[in-house]
Parts: C-alpha cells; structure tokens; sequence
RNA sequence: GCGCGAGUGGCGGAAUUGGUAGACGCGCCGGAUUUAGGUUCCGGUCUCGCAAGGGGUGGAGGUUCGAGUCCUCUCUCGCGUACCA
C-alpha cells in the first residue's frame, strides 16, 4: 500500500535525534544542563531545581516473552502527550521508564531449560526497550531502573532491613528504630529480650497458616489469592502453618485509609482500598461460659442488638473448642473439626451455599440479660477476623438467620425498621429503633450503640473495638528468581546481614526446582547457604512485589552507589513547594476567586486546593478542650471538590429555605479565614463513616450564623467538607461568647489576621498512570513503604502518588478481551510497521476516554493515519512527493538522501493571516489546550482534525498559523511534528520539544455575526441574526418577529421570552 | 448479596453552571480525478415523512420556559468484593 507519508524514514531519524541530543533528560538539583541543550536554550541559566517539577510516571511493566501488546502503550502514550505538553508549558518534567523484571515466567523457563533467568530476563527487556523506543516515547533513559540489577535490589534489601530494624510506637503511631522499644519489667533475660523485639518488628517471622500453593511451589499473600486459587495461573491454594516472613501492614491501616483522603484517585479505586483495608466500628463483648469461671469474647459491629443474640459460634479453629465440647457431643465436634480442617480455602468457598455447624453442648451467659445461649461450631466464622467468636443474632443478620433457620435456633427481632422501610422485621439488617432491649428501646440504633458500649464498658463487659480486614502481608516466597533476604540465622535466631555486605547476591544453580525435602531452590547452593562464621542464610526470597514498592523513588536518581536516593533530588521531585499559604487576604481573595472558576470549569476533575490558615498554638489548646485531639501546626484547606460538594448541597436557596437555612454563594468562601482563627463556637462531631474526625467552626455574622465543618484528612491535614449559613445563634456548647454584631466588625477583624508563612503539604508523584489490576496489590505496598521511610525520615512525603489516572482495558475487535486463546491480540509491531508511531500513538488516544474500557479497531487506525496524511499533504507539495516516490522505485538505497528534494508546499507563504484563519487556529489552541488539561486526549485529537480539515481548504496558508498548530500537534504526533516544523524554518534547540506552548486570544474568537437559535417551548424553531453587542431587548423582538417562530406562536399566548446570552432565546407560549 | 461505575446513530464516541443532541473518526451511499483497482478530493448519512412537520439519549414518572445532563422508581451491562460478624 502506498504510504501517506514516508514515516519509515522520519521516525527512526527523530528518535535518534532525540537520543543524541539526550532531549528529554531531566536535571537534578545540582546537575545544570549543558548551554546548547534545548533546556538550557529555553530556560536560560535557571537553575533546573527552580522550575516547578513534574514527575509524570509509568507503571512500569514486567517485561514478558510474549513482547508489548496494545494495552501497554495506551497509558505510555497518555502520559507521553502530558509530559511532552508540559515541557513545553515551561515545566520541568520527569518522566522515566524501567523494568519490573524479577517474577515467575523466567524461572518457569529456567526450570524447563536451564536457562538462567537472568538471560531471559535480558532478552525480554532488550525486546521491550527496541518496542517502547520505537514509539518515540519523551523518556529520560539515562534514569532507566532494572529490579533485578544488583545495584537496584542491594536497596531494596536495604529498605527490608529498615523495616527489619523498626517498630511502631502505639504512642505516635509511627515506625521508629527498634532501639527505642522499652522491655517491661518482667522481661529480663537476653532471650525474652530477643523475642520482645522480635515481635514488635515490622518485618517479623510467623508460623501462622499460609496460603500455599502447590503447584507453584510457593506462598502467596492473601492479594494474590482470588476465589481460593492462585492469581497467577489459577491453581488451588491450600492453608498450612509454614515458618514465614511478613510485613506488619497492620499497624498503618488507618493510616493508609485516612492518607486516601488526602490524594486524587478515582473513587472506585479509593473505594477498593478501602474495602480491602475493611475497617469496621464495634465492640468486643465477654460472654461467661454457663458453669465455669471463663469467659468467651466475641467481636460485633451490633451491640445494640445484644438482646436478640440466641445463640453463640465459634470458628471450629477457636482455641476453647475442645474445653467446651460435652462429653455427648465431643465426637460430633470432633468429626466437625476435623472435616473443616481438611477443606481448602477454595472448598471452604465452594461448599459456602449451605450453612453447616455443630453443638458444642456448653452454653454462654448473655451479659444483658442472663440467658443461656447456646455454643456452636460452624465454618462461616473465620479464626482469622476478629476474635474468631460470634454472637447470633438471626433476627438482624442474613448469615445467622440462615443457620439458625436450618437448626431451628430461637430468633428474636430486637430492631424494628423504620416506617415504610421494611415490613417484614425478621432479617433486617440496617439501622432502627430498638425494641425488646431492656434500658436501649426506643433509642435508635446510632445512639442505641453508643449507649450499650458505655455500659458493657463500666460493667466490664466488654469494650468498643475497631476491626480491620487486612492481615500482614506474607512477604517471603520459595523461588529462586526474586531478591534473597539480608537475613542469616545462628542457632535458630535471625540476625540481619550488614548495610556493608549488601547486596546479598543469588547463588548460581543450575536447577532451579525446589528441593524434594520442600526446601525453597536457594537450599540447593549448600556453598552459599553455609557461611564461616557457622551462620545460615535465609533460602526463601522476596515477592515480586518488593521491586515495585520502591521504584519511583530510585527514579530521582537511579546511579546513585551511596545512598538508595539523593535527599535534594527526592526533596524536589517528590515536591514539597506548592501551593502556598497566600501571604496577605488580598491574595488569597485573588487565589480563592481562581479556585471557585476552576470548580465550575471543564477542568475540575483535577484537584486543585487552597491553604488557608493554620492551628497555632491557642488554637490548638482550645480544640484540644474540645475534642481531644492535638492538631497543632495543622493546615486548613479548601478544595474545589469542597466547593462543588457545597454548591450542591447549601448552593440553592430553595432547598436552604425549607431547612431555615440560606444559600451559600461564592462571595460567603472569603469568610473562610475568619471562621477559623475567631470562631464563635468550635465543636467535635466524633468521627464519620469513614473514620475522620469531623470538627465544626461556627460564627455569627450579622444575625446570621455561618457554620464549617471540616475533617481531619491526614495527620497535619484539616479539608472543608461542608459550609452552610443559617439564621440564629451559636449553639449552647458554644466556648466564649460572639464577637461580632455586624459585617464592619468582622470586616476590621478580618484585616488583622495573620498569615503564617509555611508549605502545604508535599505532593509526590504529580501524575501516575496504570491498569486497575494493582487496586490493592502494588499500590498498597508501595503506600506501605512510603510511610515507613516517611516515619523515619527517608522521604518527604506521606504519600507516593498524589494523583492517579486508571486507564481502562483495550478489547480485541470482537470486543472481548484480548488473549490469545481467542486469537484476537493485536500486535504493536504490526501497527506500527504499517501506520507508523504516531498513527499508532493517535489512535490508541482517539479511541475514547483514557479511563474507558474499549474495543480496538484496525480500520480506526486508517483513520487517524489519514489524518496525519492530510497535515504532511498541508505542508508538503505533492507533486514533489510523486516525484521523489518515483526516484525511490528506481533508487530504493537513496530513500533516505532524497528526502532532501521534497519542496514545501506552494500555498505556503509569509502572508498576514486573515481573521478566519487566525479564529480557526486560536479555537484549535483553546480547544486542545484544555483538554490536555483535563487529560481528554480523544477530543484534543478531534480539534486537531477540524483545524485541519480547514486549513486544508486555505490557498493560502501562513507559516506563522502553521507553524503554531505544528506546536500542538507535537505532543500527539512528535515526529512528523518535528519534521514539519524543521523544514518550515530553523527550530531553537532543534527540537519542539521545549518550543513554548501557545496560547489563545479570546479576541480572536469573537464572531461578527451570530446565527442565534430562537426555540418555542424548547424546541427549535428558527435563527436570528445577531451581532455580540445586540441588546438584549433587541434579541427579543427579532426573535418574536422571527418569521419562522411567528407560525408557532401567533394565534398564542407569549408567556415569557427568557433570553440566554451566547446561547439562544426560548419563547414560552400557552 | 454488598460496593463502585456505565447505558446516546450501523460502530468508537462528542455535547460548559440544565441551553441548537449526534462534534471528530469508522462504516455506508453518491459524485470528481484515474485505463482500472487503490489513493486523494467533494457531497450525503439518527429516524418516520414527498413536504410541512412528527419522534428520538435503556424504561416509567417528576421538576423547569427548556432535561442526555437534576430528582424518584425501575431494567440491563461492566468492574470490584464476597460467610469480614
């Protein structure tokens, strides 16, 4: 087929004139660009660290045999056009690529053939890296990170061992050394000394059940275990006490629930965390065992509901079983027992349809009313949640109403739903009023609870209780091709390797199966294991998954020998500068006007906060008194999530009138600062749904009263979630008395606050791009490591991924998912060979919304490649292109040389631009620039195309006008870009790349004449002509006298003509 | 079951705080260039109707001068999760 334009020969060019110049490379803070670098040419002698950052981010991929497919490309692609636009917006951009190398594949190969691993793996990267670079992606490779290097693994051994050598300290919450753990008084020998510690380490050693899987050869972590099968490969998975390593991710569950309210991530994925995390409010409460001085404590998220509790169960593992069990019944538990025990996870699942369970025989007190209930033994309660007992109350919960139906178990309905909810009381779950429950009927279930607590609580009965469903992560595998363990054992305790010998290095095998005694393939290398010193190494290895918690930081310096990263590079990329507390009330009523436009603009998808103010220290004592909580130093932030969430709930004077409420306008935001440094009133609502404390401001302004709540996001960290203004006064649990009796008052009063001169919180990566598939697994281990080297001061930031963007899977043209059991993937290569990159690159962004699941279309491919046709065929004669193809037949090796003949295209010229040409080019800059702000790639292309389809019609065509469009199709389409842009006229710094971003004259967009739409009762019925200046008065008598619309409305009556400016004129009519 | 998200032409998808539904591309139809095919260029393409006009964003109601967009109910699909008390 004839090619459009000859990209075989521009793009390979371009990319080795990018990999030359080292274009893209990013500079660290001290590490000034060359002068003739284009970043150099373009910034001047600006330090680089003076630019604001933008790291812009990859998941980086594991290099498989089977090569790139057409998922891969579609989030590179995506950030490539950012980061290549924002370059060009004047930011300093880091943008890099790696290899998640160390996994299964390569030593499944191993075992087969014998090849090393390491071979594969070089093969497979060498594979991916000629495909990544063949799409002309704006990498800094000189920054390229490989997990399986030695140079890259020795740290992150050295961050286990971080982990190795710290704790948390329930005090602040945070990992510190283990030196500072403090031994209790009974513990004195150096043998209960070690195991103290031992235990509190956050990486320690269990012999807890693991997932194991046989076929693999190995233990997974319970993220890597779908429906009881493995995630990779689906094979059975099986419990079984093995001696392993873990991870205490317990310790910062709420931590990690808490810091998701401080970053951008969609809230599917948010959500996914936090059901993964499943952080659930209750109480423990002890039930006394009939006949006996013993106790059994089970855990509910309902004690409001204890006096419908008729009978109690334990999971058959729960450590009192064999006590309880009567003589009569013991051999029934026993079989019971015995036969769950056996079950795997996935029969444990299967089998779940039908409930099944045992009497124990014994029977427990119930605290609130001193019945017996009987004990049972059933599988649907897990040891491992909880306290591994329950009480049942089938009135109220679908599990124990279906065992108890199938046991014929008393059921007694203690919550009686509310009006209209349900009508049948028997198995409602949701909240109510409480009945038959002694002190608690009548209470609603909310306040039901709290006071049942509070009783079990001064009666010893139990305790309020927070639960969570994440469990440690099981970090160690039986594999050879993943990082050994800086770990050695002597007389069966472990000790870590030095920081000095690491990394510790995998022996070399040449069987890389595990032992027959089970053995991980490391025991092999009897040599390696056994050191002089009579010490033993660790044989298991890390999990895939440690590479990856880290990789974004040895990205701000992947060289570095001395330390796993540079402290000034990871300050300044990970960004600890922006935004601003705004130094005086001037600015900050500039910044907050920006803020509330950008809440209602195309663009608010992206967050975009406001600091203004911070707890000083009176402040501080005074929510102290009222809450309880120490928030000193804490920021106060507005978002324009904020503002659209207030908007919608307190924006309409409608709905705030029925509450005796009024409407919240934008003008009400600027009391902001105010409100927070001299309230009236501060109160403490206890914590929401989700767990955060939930503080309120309010103030009187006015005979109004103007009322804040904002909630505790992070640590140091307090968001506006509501605003809302009614009339009357600050409530009695008002501390100090109203300062202000009228808008003067507070006016003056606002003149005097001070602003305190501190940094927001830091940001992170600004921009991470990736497949859903790593919802819980990556991105929860790498928050995980992010705050342990937070705590001890290795990083700046609480957090890794201040933003992230999910992009959404590619289908096969049949629109099932791609695999090659169907035989429908698309192979890059082909693509790409065929259309070129940037064809290639287009069409993976003009399929739809990055974040969109869509179907691939090769014939979609041929679309865009035409397009990118039409621009060469705008700039190039084509009679010269017709040539130099014929010179090419009969000299196909001069290919290359000929492209120097081509000649320009003859329209193209130094010619003032005329009106139309200049609105189409600055409707095109306005359009684009736009969506590239708000990520909205496939629109961004369409605007591109109409530009086109215009300009093509011009028989004169300007340079100036083309030459800027040439700037916006740079991201897109970089080659053929930069070789239009180059034969056009000589380019700075030879390349677009750091070229300015232009920007739009709204001047230039404005219309002569208006074809303005006239509507009769919403539908419409005509058009009028219309100038910007036309009165509004004008625009109604046209558009009554409008001889289209006059058939719709003579002979009717016109009610009302309701203009709407730069829109259209409706004329309601009876 | 629970949680989250989405339903718009033959297809992928566009539609500012509610304001001309179907941008852009594919496909299809017609025309021009070409010996022909391919390429390129021009025109058409939600639907019923000759037209005037009517209908139309999964379905049913509602709010509004005006609803793809907001509210209530309902159906379908996708993703996540699953005995987590």
């Amino acid at each position: 087929m004839r090619r459009q334009y000859p990209f075989h020969l521009i793009e390979p060019r371009w990319q080795q004139h990018w990999e030359a110049q080292e274009t893209f490379r990013a500079f660290n803070p001290g590490e000034p660009p060359a002068a003739e670098h284009p970043f150099a040419v373009r910034h001047g002698d600006a330090a680089p660290e003076s630019l604001e950052k933008y790291y812009i981010l990859d998941m980086f991929p594991y290099p498989s045999g089977a090569g790139l497919h057409v998922g891969h490309p579609e989030g590179y692609t995506a950030t490539d056009i950012t980061a290549r636009y924002l370059r060009m917006q004047g930011r300093h951009v880091l943008h890099p690529m790696g290899w998640d190398a160390f996994g299964l594949p390569a030593e499944q190969y191993a075992i087969k053939t014998g090849q090393h691993p390491r071979k594969t793996t070089e093969e497979n990267v060498a594979n991916f890296k000629r495909q990544i670079k063949g799409l002309g992606f704006s990498y800094d490779w000189s920054r390229e990170v490989n997990t399986t290097d030695p140079n890259y693994f020795r740290w992150s051994q050295w961050i286990f061992l971080q982990l190795y050598h710290s704790w948390v300290n329930p005090a602040t919450g945070k990992a510190e050394s283990i030196d500072t753990l403090e031994f209790p008084a009974d513990i004195t020998t150096d043998e209960a000394r070690r195991e103290y510690r031992d235990d509190h380490r956050l990486a320690f050693v269990s012999h807890a059940p693991v997932n194991w899987c046989p076929e693999l050869g190995t233990v997974l972590a319970n993220e890597e275990v779908i429906d009881g099968k493995s995630e990779v490969g689906g094979h059975p998975v099986v419990r079984r006490p093995m001696r392993q390593w873990m991870l205490r991710i317990t310790a910062f569950a709420q931590r990690l629930l808490d810091d998701l309210e401080t970053i951008d991530w969609s809230d599917s994925l948010k959500e996914m965390q936090r059901n993964w995390i499943g952080r659930s409010e209750g109480a423990e409460v002890d039930f006394r065992i009939q006949e006996s001085e013993n106790s059994i404590r089970v855990f509910t998220t309902r004690p409001d509901t204890l006096w419908g509790a008729t009978y109690m169960v334990l999971s058959p593992e729960h450590e009192w079983v064999d006590e309880l069990a009567t003589d009569a019944q013991r051999a029934a538990v026993e079989e019971y027992r015995e036969a769950a025990s056996r079950k795997s996870d996935l029969e444990r699942t299967e089998l779940a349809k039908e409930k099944t369970g045992v009497f124990t025989g014994a029977f427990a007190i119930n605290p609130v009313n001193d019945e017996p209930v009987p004990i049972w033994i059933a599988d649907y309660v897990l040891a491992s949640y909880g306290t591994g007992a329950i009480m049942a109350v089938p009135a109220h919960d679908a599990r124990d109403l279906e065992f108890a139906q199938k046991f014929e178990l008393p059921v007694r309905v203690v919550v009686q739903a509310p009006e209209g909810e349900s009508l049948e009381p028997l198995g409602f779950v949701g909240d109510g009023t409480s009945v038959e429950s002694g002190f608690l009927n009548g209470l609603p279930t909310t306040e039901a609870k709290a006071k049942i607590i509070e009783w079990l609580e001064e009666k010893r009965h139990g305790k309020r209780t927070i639960n969570f469903k994440l469990r440690d992560w099981l970090f160690s595998r039986q594999r050879y091709w993943g990082e050994p363990f800086p770990i050695v054992w002597r007389d069966g305790h472990h000790e870590a390797v030095a920081e000095s010998d690491l990394p510790v290095m995998p022996p070399e095998l040449d069987d890389y199966k595990p032992t027959t005694e089970g053995d991980p393939p490391l025991a092999r290398a009897a040599d390696w294991v056994t050191l002089p010193d009579g010490t033993t190494r660790e044989t298991n290895t890390m999990p895939q998954w440690a590479g990856s918690c880290w990789y974004y930081l040895r990205f701000l310096d992947s060289q570095n020998t001395e330390r796993f990263v540079n402290k000034a590079a990871e300050r300044y990329w990970m960004g600890t500068s922006w935004p601003e507390i705004p130094p005086d009330l001037e600015t900050w009523k500039v910044k907050l006007d920006d803020l509330v436009a950008f809440a209602f603009s195309k663009r608010a998808n992206t967050r975009k906060r406001l600091v203004f103010g911070k707890i000083d220290t009176a402040q501080a004592d005074r929510l102290e008194q009222v809450s309880g909580l120490s928030l000193a130093g804490c920021l106060h932030v507005l978002d324009n999530y904020a503002i659209r969430h207030i908007n919608k709930c307190h924006g309409s004077s409608d709905v705030e009138k029925t509450k005796g409420q009024e409407a919240i306008t934008s003008k009400d935001y600027q009391w902001l600062p105010l409100l927070i440094s001299q309230p009236d009133n501060v109160e403490y609502l206890g914590k929401n749904k989700q767990g955060l404390d939930v503080i309120r401001f309010s103030l009187q302004i006015n005979g109004t009263l103007m009322v804040l709540e904002e909630v505790r996001a992070s640590s140091n960290l307090l968001a506006v979630k509501t605003m809302y203004k009614k009339k009357g006064t600050a409530s009695d649990t008002a501390i100090g008395a109203p300062l202000f009796t009228s808008e003067n008052d507070c006016l003056k009063a606002m003149s005097h606050i001070k602003w305190p001169a501190v940094k927001s919180p830091a940001l992170g990566v600004d921009l991470y791009v990736g497949g859903t598939e790593h919802a819980v697994l990556h991105l929860l281990y790498a928050r995980f490591w992010h705050k342990v080297l937070f705590d001890l001061g290795h990083v700046s930031t609480a957090e890794p991924f201040q933003r992230l963007v999910n992009q959404g899977i590619i289908l096969g043209e049949d629109g099932q998912k791609m695999s090659k059991s169907r035989g429908n993937v698309v192979n890059p290569d082909g693509v790409i060979d065929e259309y070129g990159a940037d064809a290639f690159r287009l069409y993976e962004m003009f399929m739809g919304p990055l974040e969109m699941m869509k179907p691939w279309n090769t014939k979609g491919v041929e679309g865009v490649y035409r397009f990118l046709g039409r621009v060469w065929r705008l700039f190039i004669d084509e009679g010269s292109y017709k040539d130099y193809e014929q010179a090419v037949t009969a000299a196909p090796d001069q290919a290359e040389a000929l492209l120097a003949d081509l000649k320009l295209h003859p329209a193209l010229n130094d010619a003032e631009p005329t009106p139309d040409q200049l609105k189409a080019l600055h409707a095109c800059i306005k359009k684009v620039t736009d969506d590239l702000d708000g990520m909205r790639y496939n629109t961004g292309i369409s605007a591109l195309m109409v530009f086109v389809n215009e300009a093509s019609k011009w028989e004169s065509r300007p340079r100036e006008v083309l030459g800027i469009f040439l700037r916006l199709l740079n991201p897109f389409a970089p080659h053929l870009a930069e070789e239009l842009a180059g034969r056009l006229g000589e380019v700075s710094g030879n390349t677009l790349a750091y070229q300015p971003w232009p920007e739009w004259d709204d001047a230039f967009l404005v219309e002569d004449s208006i074809e303005f739409p006239v509507q009769v009762n919403g539908k419409l019925r005509g058009h009028i002509d219309i100038t910007p200046e036309t009165s509004r008065e004008e625009i109604e008598r046209l558009a009554l006298a409008c001889e289209k619309v006059q058939q719709f409305i003579s002979e009717k009556e016109v009610k009302k003509v309701i203009v709407v400016p730069n829109r259209l004129v409706n004329i309601a009519v009876k």
